[in-house]
Order: C-alpha cells, then sequence, then structure tokens
DNA sequence: GATACTATTTAGAATAATCTAAAAAAAATA
DNA sequence: TATTTTTTTTAGATTATTCTAAATAGTATC
C-alpha cells in the first residue's frame, strides 16, 4: 500500500506524532509513541528514522520527535477524513458516538480525493464531527472551539450542543425528552447550588432545568 | 493487515481466482492470474501455495487453481462490498460509472459487518451495482440476471434498464432526453431492418425511436 | 519419440514492518 | 560526582509480499 506515498502504518505514525506533539508543543518520547501505538520502543525508533528521512517528522536520536510543516499537513488530511467518515457513519447510518470509531480508523485511509471532497458536499459541510471535534477543510484550516461540559459554563452565557460524553441509550432518550440534541442553542440562566443543577433557556425560549449528571456530559462551545 | 483473517493482497487474490474460475469452470493457470493481478508468475505462484494452505483454493502445482467453497465466501462477500460502495458512490455521491471503480477496489476492503449491513439499508437493499452487476446478499446468493444489450432483444420482449455500458455526458443527456434511465421498463415494439434503430414503448406507453448506438450501450434484463 | 518451446516453479534477494535481546545514552539518585 | 535506573537505539531475526534469474515440467512439432 504505497501508491499514493505513504503506507496505511505511515500514516499512523504521522497522525500519532502530530497528535502527541500538538498536546503539549514538547517532542514526543519514544516510549510514548510506543505506547500511543501499541507497539515496542524498537519499532518506533526505526520508524521515525525513516518518517524523518521522508522529512515528515523532526527527530534527533533520544531526543524524540516532532511533527513538521509536511507531516502536518498529511496528519490533518487524514484527520479530516476520519472525521468526515465518522459524521456519515452518525449521521447516515445511524451508528452510535462510541461505535465509529474503529471503522473510522480503516476508512480514513482510503486514498481518494474526490470521494473526501464529494462526501463532504453530500455531509453539509459539517464543522464538527459527532465527538464535537472540530473537522478540518481542505485546506487544514479548522475552527479551533473549546468544547466544554455545560457544567463549568457561566451563568448568563450562551452557547450551543456539540457533542455528548455518554452515548448512553439512556442519556439519549433523556436528551430526547429534554429536547435537546446536538445542534440546540441554549443560554444558562442559573445554577442550583443545592443539587447542582442547571436552569438553561432553550431556542424556543422555553426554560427547562438539567441534572449535574446530565450537564456533566453534554459538551457545548460558548460563543 | 491480517486483523480479521486475509490480508488485502490475499482478498484481491481469492477474488481473482473466483472470478477467472467462475468464468469457464477451468482451473486457473498462474499466467492467466498474473495477468489478471499484474504481477509476475512466480509472485501468483507462492501466493497459491499459500491460499491452497489456508484452504480458500483448490491447487496443484502445474495444474492452476480453482476456488474453494471458504473461498468463494469470501469472495462473495469482497465482491457484495465493493458493489454496494459502488451504488453508494453513484446514486448518493454522484460519481459517475466509470469512476467508481478504483475507489471501490480501496473500499471494499473494510472489515465492519455492521457498516455494510448498515450501508445495504440505507442505500435501499439494491440487487444490481451500476454497472448492472447483481449484487450477493449476506450469504452470497444473488439474482443471475441475463445483461444483455438492448440490440440482442427479441421484438414483442418487455425488459428493464440496469445498466449502461457507456457512461459520456453526450450519452447520459441523450438518454436524460430521451425519458430513459436506470430502472426504465420497456417493451421492443419494432427493429428497423433500415438502420438499425428500435422503436420501444415506456412506462408512460410512449413510443419512441432509439438509434442503434443507444440500443447497443443500454443494457437490459428480460423479463 | 526426440527436440524445441512455453508455462510454471524454485532459489535467492529486496523492502516493509515488526519483534527480542543486548548495547548505549540520558536521567535520577545517593 | 559516581552509581543506578530508565529510556532509547542497534543488532539480528521473522513474516509478508514481491522480484529476477535459473531450473524444471508440460506441450507442441517434426
Amino acid at each position: 500500500m504505497i501508491e499514493n506515498g505513504f503506507s496505511f502504518v505511515e500514516e499512523n505514525y504521522i497522525k500519532a506524532v502530530y497528535h502527541l506533539n500538538t498536546q503539549d508543543g514538547k517532542p514526543v518520547s519514544t516510549n510514548a509513541l510506543a505506547d500511543e501505538m501499541q507497539t515496542t520502543a524498537a519499532s518506533v525508533s526505526d520508524m521515525l528514522k525513516k518518517l524523518s528521512q521522508k522529512k515528515v517528522v523532526f527527530y534527533q536520536k533520544y531526543k524524540g520527535a516532532s511533527i513538521s510543516p509536511k507531516g502536518k499537513e498529511i496528519a490533518l488530511k487524514v484527520i479530516r477524513k476520519h472525521r468526515l467518515w465518522e459524521v456519515f457513519l452518525v449521521d447516515q447510518l445511524k451508528f452510535n458516538w462510541d461505535e465509529v470509531h474503529e471503522v473510522a480508523e480503516q476508512l480514513e485511509h482510503i486514498k481518494s480525493p474526490l470521494l473526501i471532497s464529494r462526501l463532504d458536499e453530500f455531509l453539509g459541510y459539517p464543522k464538527y464531527d459527532p465527538h464535537g471535534d472540530p473537522i478540518p477543510d481542505e485546506d487544514g484550516n479548522f475552527a479551533q472551539v473549546k468544547k466544554e461540559p455545560l457544567s463549568v459554563v457561566e451563568i448568563g452565557s450562551s452557547c450551543q450542543v456539540i457533542a455528548v460524553d455518554d452515548s448512553s441509550t439512556a442519556f439519549l432518550k433523556y436528551l430526547d425528552k429534554m429536547g435537546i440534541s446536538i445542534g440546540t442553542k441554549l443560554r444558562v440562566e442559573d445554577k442550583n447550588e443545592f443539587d447542582g443543577s442547571i436552569d438553561i433557556n432553550l431556542e424556543n425560549d422555553k426554560s427547562i432545568t438539567v441534572s449535574p449528571r446530565a450537564a456533566e456530559n453534554l459538551l457545548v462551545a460558548t460563543d
């Protein structure tokens, strides 16, 4: 599987380096990468040498690796594909949030720019995946939105539900009954010291109260 | 890529053996397979030895290979996936008939029974792919329909358009103007000796005449 | 039936990705 | 700083797939 330029395995390593390196800015250690990739430090060492030659990571022996501009580009393309496929699986094929990852891990390696642009169009150019993570556009740009649980939003702030942390049927039913779904806009009216429940105002101007447990699992983007 | 049982490469060989072996019933020669797989006879020889050990093909040195029941099962699963994805690409993502093969070659190897059953449902359980080839069900059964050009259908026979052999924009525009599309039912009323054109009767009882060129490229299933 | 030609298989080597065990470097500790 | 511990790298193998070149089997021809 080399057709395009990078093998599935290489793409996964690039993604992992990007992911870990972007989290804390520091170079990624061999062990951290081995852990992420579920493999041995020796294998990682070999692979980093190769990826360094291919200019997708910066790597110095014993000093760890960081992502290069070229590597970042590749990583973001793979991430874009991963997240678009997740949207497809959830929105169109009725998968649950927690069932999509494994399949998307496979689909993200399909090579076809046309397929991805058509899929993007078909899905209505979604900006976030079902977990609320932003989807990079063709150029690798994405809106970095801070995704936080409803429970930490300040009183008076407006926000929009972009994901849930719990995808149990029970929770989904609860949300349905409350009239809340992905995309719902709301404003926090009050927080009840007593039990931690939160009063919110929905788009239709209806006011409801959600439990602390629900507020913990409702991920929102504040305006 | 061994997760499930067979690698991408192995699946492709199995598909090729099934395909060639089913065409004429005779064992497939090493060279024929090498030709189909765009590789060397030596590679095929090695692979056949392996696939024989894995019981997916029957193979005797110098005597060629044929598909085993286990191999057939695998081949049909891959073919099912390939054709369902082709339907998705054409029906949902607006690909042309001739743009789908390469992408479907990749998608057919994605491992997820749930994905395929959901996709099948999403597409409305299609029986044929955009080229008019039948799609096997989960058990590997498929309606074998003889797909023939409209030009050979006898006068008086009824049939249904299931595919086209030419997917040029020009032809598609022509069909559109004539009110013909995949699924259109029609009856052959007469054939004009003079120029080979054919008079047909459509569902709405309208009678039209199609050119011999069009009749050649319209693939139909006779009732 | 012997010879020539073609098809197929084997031998040996290459690349990609992986592993275990041993060596070397870096970090932690005393 | 010297020593111990941890991390990382290298060395040497292994599996999967492929290739070229050489050997062998099968088929065709005279």
